[in-house]
RNA sequence: GGCGCGUUCGUCUAGUGGCCUAGGACGCUGCCCUCUCAAGGCGGAGAUCAGGGGUUCGAAUCCCCUACGCGCUACCA
């Protein structure tokens, strides 16, 4: 690689960034980190139509959330400053002008309106749709008649009617495409703003970008940019482009909105670890070997090729993100695991004290290979009971042991009797003093078990009794069975 | 319609001419472990490598055609 590596992550701030967007961007900052170059943000806000105030946040805490940093861009700054497009208007006002007086580019005045009508009818007529380049062949009596009235007008480039435009793609070889076929598109927009290729084309060369990795649907607009570099002479700076594959719906079309949950920020939400959102994605279009599944973010930079990129769009697999997040979660430490788990805890039980704080970090082993993900329901909701004073014993609860009221009441009160005289509440102990017990009892072990559970947890499910007991400790666990023989009663 | 990109188990993928009677992972499933729920261990089913032609001693791998999917075809990016 002869130059500094430079690649830019280019969203435009028009909704919430997608997995298929974050995906680009970690590909990006991967293939920059492998090389020692620079991951660049430009936030290309050129629509403002479609702005969306919120979204360049959203955007830069996606990737923040995911340990994704960036060299020069929003709040960073850099050399190439600014890194929102909107602020670099003159510069692709200068580019269509020198364009224009060039004899590159001219003035169009169609409205909109014809322009949708033009379309209409080609569509109807079968015939390929695109511009008919009225306003380039203009002479300059109507082009100065048509300036006079102070009409709305754009800038279109004059695409060359013959000849090929040929680039090599970092992950799919050689592409042509007839430049007859091309349309005479538009670069600056009647608002005096750019449009994506002029500006693109403008700033890539600008901030001297080397490499341009972007989503496979953009190959159709490559010739065009080729074409600008050419027309503003930066063929120097033509970077080398890499069509990165799609990441699609289940239904396998392009991802957007309606296929749900897409927003990275949706995934954070729900509970995934940024760890296994970060892994999960780097595979998504990319893999190291024939087993490898987990890595680490440093094994990810060292490993990261272009050359093992795959070309086919791929479908996310959600099943295999809830997978990997279990993955990383049993891998935690669990006091890491359990700072993760205090706010939720906090929002949903109560605020904790630095006593508590200790007893979740208690709790947390014996949750963690249950939890898949970060949320209410498989955090708060299996370790409630451990923060509850008063359970709510019931016959509900108590189906689980299919034990009548008679034995179960037999069960907790002879272990709740030898459990008084236990000071250690220790596994090993526990299971000393019970085990016997239940080989006296003639139950069967989901029973004898399923009574202490209940009257444990007041639940059919809960982490090992002996380990929920240790826990809990002594006086918990003693008041727990009082309560319940008391609820038996009325049963 | 035109142009472009793609096509290996349901899904993510390994595979760059012989190691492939195609490997791994998720999911599904059987068994084991087991006090519930998980986790874990060991198995299984699942891909005639889209189809058809070539090239070659030999092709999932190279070439051609066809089909299918997707993308682009905006004063959106």
């Amino acid at each position: 690689m002869g130059k500094e590596v430079r690649v830019r992550y280019a969203p435009s701030p028009t909704g919430l960034p997608h997995v298929g967007n974050i995906r680009t961007a970690l590909f990006n900052w991967l293939f920059a980190r492998h090389y020692g170059g620079k991951f660049i943000v430009r936030i290309e806000d050129t629509d403002r139509a479609r702005y969306v105030d919120t979204a360049t946040e959203a955007m830069l805490d996606g990737l923040r959330w995911l340990g994704i940093d960036w060299d020069e861009g929003p709040q960073v700054g850099g050399l190439y400053a600014s890194y929102f497009q909107s602020e670099r208007l003159p510069l692709y006002q200068q580019a269509a002008s020198k364009l224009v007086s060039e004899g590159k580019a001219y003035y169009c005045y169609c409205t909109p309106e014809r322009l949708d009508k033009m379309r209409e009818t080609q569509i109807a007529a079968k015939t390929p749709p695109g511009y008919d380049r009225t306003c380039r062949s203009l002479s300059d009596a109507q082009r100065a008649a048509l300036e006079k009235q102070s009409l709305p007008c754009v800038v279109r480039f004059k695409c060359p009617s013959n000849g090929k435009t040929v680039f090599n793609d970092a992950i799919r070889g050689q592409v042509e495409f007839e430049n007859a076929l091309l349309d005479d598109f538009i670069i600056l927009k009647s608002d005096g703003y750019p449009t994506y290729h002029l500006a693109n084309v403008v700033d890539d060369a600008a901030m001297h970008i080397s490499h341009v990795l972007r989503a496979e649907e953009w190959i159709p607009s490559t010739p065009k940019h080729i074409l600008l570099y050419e027309a503003l002479d930066l063929k120097d700076h033509v970077p080398i482009f890499a069509h990165m594959p799609m990441i699609l719906g289940p239904d396998k079309s392009k991802l957007s909105k309606r296929h749900g949950a897409i927003a990275i920020t949706a995934y954070k939400e729900e509970g995934y670890l940024p760890e296994s959102m970060f892994n999960f994605l780097a595979l998504l279009g990319w893999a190291y070997d024939d087993k490898t599944e987990i890595f680490d973010c440093q094994e990810l930079i060292k490993y990261f090729d272009l050359n093992k990129v795959s070309k086919t769009a791929a479908i996310f697999n959600v099943d295999k993100l809830n997978w990997m997040n279990g993955m990383y979660i049993r891998s935690l430490e669990p006091t890491d695991l359990a700072a993760r788990m205090q706010p939720l805890v906090e929002e949903h039980i109560k605020k904790l004290t630095i006593q508590d704080v200790q007893y979740l970090q208690d709790i947390t082993p014996l949750i963690q290979e249950r939890i898949k993900l970060l949320n209410k329901e498989n955090v708060v909701e299996p370790i409630r009971f451990f923060f509850t004073d008063k359970l709510e014993y019931s016959t509900d609860n108590l189906k689980a042991s299919k034990l009548e009221k008679e034995p179960t009441q037999k069960v907790i009160s002879t272990v709740k009797e030898r459990l008084q005289t236990l000071n250690e509440f220790s596994d090993k102990n526990l299971e000393i003093i019970i085990k016997p017990l239940l080989e006296q009892s003639s139950l069967k072990p989901g029973q004898f078990y399923g009574a202490l559970r209940w009257a444990v947890s007041a639940s059919e499910v809960s982490p090992p009794i002996y380990s929920t007991m240790r826990v809990l400790g002594k006086e918990r666990v003693i008041n727990r069975m009082q309560d319940a023989l008391a609820a038996l009663k009325t049963f």
